[in-house]
DNA sequence: TTGTAAGCGTTATCAC
DNA sequence: GTGATAACGCTTACAA
């Protein structure tokens, strides 16, 4: 029932030459002559042959694999992200080996473990919102595998390629323009400030405050974390205290569906009795009422930068050259703060 | 700089004793005193073993990988079926090699290829619309690796395992319950019926419309593609030609959204102008104004039945018993199709 | 309980 | 141009 695969071997018996010939000419190799090429080449598909990927890799020591680990893949940032990487990794002739940390440290680890064992020849990774252990990064820097650490990074001191978002700049512009509408009571929904997208949203929002001159009520800077939850509670929680600011800084797309979710249940209009504006874009934004403003961020630049820097270094085998990209972020104004709506 | 890797010999060396019985020390075989098993271990972790998949798999002649097949990943219900079948694979000490055939049947073919050639253990599919030529398929039966299809299957004379929505029996009780709000005029935006889900959906409304005697109106009954543009295309179309239905039933969460911004484009409202309700769930749907109605699928099911499927034919090496498995819907009301909303 | 020998399917090296 | 030989790192008999 179950065929035999076929091998090198077997070709090479049928053909009554050596398997190290039919090796080369199944790799092209300029050793063997066309016509001898044309033959083997012939009889491997008539035969049906597969290449056995794993006693090539393990042979060529190179596996023309990148890792990737992500925290998350049904969430439309991360989604289109590995769908980039996945559409450069096929162009590249290079396999991706995906794993998914689910937000734990220790998974995470553990992923970064199988990814060394399965001898990738490169590593993409956004880490968790609790990663606090680097020393797996540390080994993997020492085993000479290339890395590249996107979006969320960890506060390493040893020198590593990373491809961000322009969050401070991204937070800066949004407040900026909330600013010139007219608004002076702004508020910021963050996330964790551990984690350094969550951090450098806060400094943008400070930034903007700070050169427009405006107070910043420190009763209107939540932290938390980077889910809808979050918008929810924290909404919930100002309003019972009677205490919101005209307009929010959401720091992701759930945590703004958490807002428009606390603010329908209270009976309050976005954006007429509170203003919003989120990091992130996802399409579905166009479609909630109002159509939510947002700070867009070019995934595929992620993606591309990254696999850039990877496919750098795995082709120079020496030293790497440590590289720190910025992808640029855009303002996307749809139907929120696009005016002021306070007397 | 690039540390080489410690192998099994290297501890071997370093305890003076055989490969072996590191090896079996390594995964706990019961062959090995626990004393020395403590002893190797040991040692393992302090020289910073990490084992070489590859030369295991090679040598083991199994991989305890599973090979996963997709159109999309950038995309709620291929994002959550992919997100669970990491999860459970990850329960199961497997790993998954996740391919994104991008709706390109030549890419799928490629991506299986692969597969095959990683020698994974098993693979799960989900194939292209235009997936046409299943060859393929017959062959990795033929090399008796286990395979399911999930959601899109092909339509083969060979028997296989499979794992699909209720397409018919969903689109049946939306229509039915649409029916039994009063609504008469009902019309469907469908996907292509050369792929399985397309047909039956289209079939599952007309049962409903034949069940409780209505009559089609072919005009209403209309074909394209799953994604965004057809919704809106397909709505502008009967909007022009003064001629909508009073309820929509959309084959596809994108597909109603773009029914939403056409609406709205030429100022219809939902539910109260036309009333909509769609395959597919999203959490987002809720936060549509109004939130929007759906037949949920329960994708984490789908997942779970595909490995499960998997696992059981990796385990009885001789000839699987070849599975159909059908994961029911149910309707999730909202803000649509919850009254009658004509005179 | 431990070790020896052989082999998994491929590729690199160096003769012929 | 072609091929013998030795790896690659591990596991599975089977022997000691």
């Amino acid at each position: 029932m179950k065929e035999k695969a076929v091998t090198l071997s077997d070709i090479a018996q049928k053909l009554n030459i050596s398997t190290v010939t039919v090796s080369k000419a199944l790799r092209n190799h300029p050793d063997i002559s066309p016509k001898t090429t044309k033959l083997i080449k012939n009889m491997a598909v008539e035969m049906g042959y597969t290449p056995n990927i794993m006693a090539r890799n393990l042979s060529a020591r190179r596996s023309n694999t990148i890792g990737v680990v992500v925290p998350k893949v049904a969430h439309h940032f991360f989604g289109t992200i590995v769908e980039s990487v996945y559409d450069i990794a096929f162009e590249n002739n290079y396999e991706i080996i995906l794993t998914v940390s689910q937000e734990s440290a220790e998974r995470e680890r553990k992923h970064l473990q199988t990814l060394l064992a399965m001898k990738v020849d490169g590593i993409i990774v956004s880490i968790t919102q609790e990663t606090s252990d680097y020393s797996i990064f540390e080994m993997i820097e020492r085993r000479g595998v290339p890395i590249v650490f996107i979006d969320r990074i960890p506060e390493m001191n040893i020198s590593y390629n990373s491809v961000v978002i322009d969050d401070r700049g991204g937070a800066f512009k949004a407040v900026e323009h909330a600013i010139k509408l007219g608004y002076k009571k702004i508020g910021h929904f963050g996330g964790f400030s551990k984690i350094n997208i969550g951090r450098e949203r806060l400094l943008g929002f400070y930034d903007a405050m700070k050169q427009y001159g405006l107070e910043v009520n420190k009763a209107w800077v939540l932290e938390g974390g980077f889910g809808e939850e979050y918008g929810y509670e924290n909404f919930l929680k100002l309003y019972s205290q009677n205490n919101l600011p005209d307009v929010i800084l959401a720091v992701s797309y759930p945590v703004a569906l958490g807002i428009y979710m606390a603010a329908s249940e209270v009976g309050m209009r976005i954006p007429e009795d509170i203003d919003l504006i989120c990091f992130g874009s996802a399409d579905v934004q166009k479609f909630l009422s109002p159509p939510l403003s947002c700070i867009n961020q070019h995934t595929e630049m992620i993606s591309r930068h990254a696999m850039d820097i990877l496919f750098e270094n795995i082709e120079r085998k020496d030293g790497f050259v440590c590289q720190k990209r910025v992808v640029d972020t855009d303002l996307i104004l749809r139907g929120t703060c696009i005016r002021y709506n306070r007397q």
